[in-house]
DNA sequence: TTCTCAGATGCAAGTGAATTGCAGCTGCTT
DNA sequence: AAGCAGCTGCAATTCACTTGCATCTGAGAA
């Protein structure tokens, strides 16, 4: 059965993070893997109600599972955390985002290219090391075309 | 006197726009411009604690200056609102900032430049307007040399 | 310069989402 | 089957803003 092979798949995920796959931590997992754009800790409260579980479970499971680098937890800048599943070919750094700065979504940018020119003319030193090694996370931050 | 001048300067910037050119406020719009990074509303407090001004002032005072167009207030991604003057040659979107993900320094990176290629293998359509349109932001987040 | 008052401030209280403490459960390892 | 480190629910707390209100004050009018 394919959702029990899923539900069996994210709780491996889960387990590999060293965490406990709880029925809650599964059940948010799996929604925000279900949902197409990012979700804010109301939203998946609200969406899970039925199980009656504690926003604080909730809210712990969220961070618990960003902590893990399962989900990726971002402000759009309206000051309202949101959560995003990451999957596992989609690391933090891969390709820059562009995020809606209205409604919070989250698009991918793969053609987009990030050129750093080594500066001597900076105002003040040199970009962090982090720049250079790439090991970063680009945020694009926007209106996105429907918040237009 | 230059100081002075400068002081003058600002207080018709701000009566320009509306609003009154109190000490407070010109005395934030002074910190924030000679300030080379964005600086939270703790931030801006603290270094004019000297002058025992109320919290709520200061947070009018930055929210005033916001919606006056004076100075730009974002969040880069960790909850914290950061305030930053907004010079004529220093629109939204002119430069990138990096944002360690560790401590929450903001740090301007001049010497980035966004590259987008108009992408015809893009997975699914193309870039939003606004990228196009260079109506973005861009943050870099990363860990900040100090934090690595 | 003095007058006047809308706008600004200080203080204190309110708000609400995020976080924490703790006692009682429960995956999961042995 | 047993034990415990990790989770959960509940309640209380924290903390960063936000607001109400009485009192000042910048700045245009007289």
């Amino acid at each position: 059965m394919a959702v029990r092979q899923n539900l069996d798949e994210l709780r491996g995920l889960v387990r590999a993070k060293g965490l406990r796959a709880t029925p809650s931590r599964i059940a948010v997992l799996e929604l925000l893997r279900a949902s197409d754009s990012p979700m804010s800790h109301g939203d998946v409260a609200d969406r899970l109600a039925t199980q009656a579980w504690d926003r604080a479970t909730i809210y712990r499971n969220l961070t618990d599972l960003a902590e893990a680098g399962l989900v990726r937890r971002t402000d759009v800048g309206d000051h309202v955390w949101r959560f995003e599943a990451m999957s596992d070919d989609h690391e933090a750094g891969a390709h820059p985002h562009f995020v809606c700065t209205e409604c919070g979504t989250v698009e991918c940018l793969p053609e987009i290219e990030l050129a750093v020119r080594s500066s001597r003319t900076a105002s003040r030193g040199k970009p962090p090391r982090a720049v250079k090694q790439r090991q970063v996370e680009v945020h694009v931050r926007g209106l996105c075309d429907a918040c237009q």
